[in-house]
DNA sequence: TTAAGTGCAAAATCTTTGCAAATGT
DNA sequence: ACATTTGCAAAGATTTTGCACTTAA
């Protein structure tokens, strides 16, 4: 398994580090995108130092293999797309949902053609990416 | 004209302030949201403290006259939403544009029932709100 | 061996807080 | 006149940069 994610770092053309694996790890293992601070927290056996951590998540970022979501409460989330290791390219449609009380983002499925939003079209932008947010209140905050 | 900002600092529960009046004149001068660098920049006669800018967008947000949206440059933007004046509650649904190269953010029109997703429910997330966000190139940007 | 990654300290940003002076009602 | 708002300085928080040391290929 540790196997897997060294695979996985060298696909996207990253050197295999202990601090790349400990994060890589946290991410895999969590269903929800991460801030900086969250990873910390999930890493209290062997802490890495800040900068190397905010190093480490621009370079998963810059190479595909994380993506970042700004949040309402102004961080960066991080979670990995394993579906894009084979060409690299985001998906075109991405469902997020964000808790309005302690600013989780969980990803959501988004299946089928139905679910694109069509609307109007306004004069002179381009649009590549739809992104839908979703903002409410997650299982752990809803009571 | 001057006078109807007036008034609507007081609709709003805000007393009307020299530093009040041009902020809003500046928010609703502007079909995007603003950063604060952004107001700050579009200011250059009278020159606000930064920290009475900081206050008074808070101010302007609590009170409901302006709500704000982190965007991918992890900075709040400002916008006034008349449209809330009647009862204070926001929209159920909005539509931001997130330009991809210079990070403004311009509101879409979303009109009719039509345009509203459906998302695959999951168990035990409350879905209050859902905010569309769409990626790519504005006017300036796409040639 | 050699280029890339790491950790520490220090700089640069960005945002908030405290308090005295100024302003609005 | 009194409560709010403003501006300045200074504290906090977050992110980036520089550089010597270490590590992966």
């Amino acid at each position: 398994m540790s196997h897997h994610l060294k695979e996985l770092l060298r696909n996207f053309g990253l050197k295999v580090t202990e601090a790349r694996l400990q994060v890589l790890q946290v991410l895999i293992n969590s269903d929800e995108a991460l801030s900086h601070s969250d990873i910390q927290e999930r890493m209290d056996d062997a802490q890495l130092d800040k900068v190397t951590l905010y190093r480490t998540l621009s370079a998963f970022e810059e190479k595909g293999l994380a993506h970042k979501v700004a949040t309402e409460d102004l961080n960066w989330r991080y979670a990995v797309h394993l579906e894009h290791s084979e060409n690299g390219e985001p998906d075109e449609q991405h469902a997020h949902f964000v808790c309005n009380k302690c600013d989780r983002i969980y990803c959501f499925p988004v299946e089928g053609e139905d679910n694109v939003v069509t609307i109007q079209q306004k004069e002179g932008f381009v649009i590549k990416e739809q992104e839908i947010r979703l903002h409410g209140l997650c299982p752990d905050c809803k009571t």
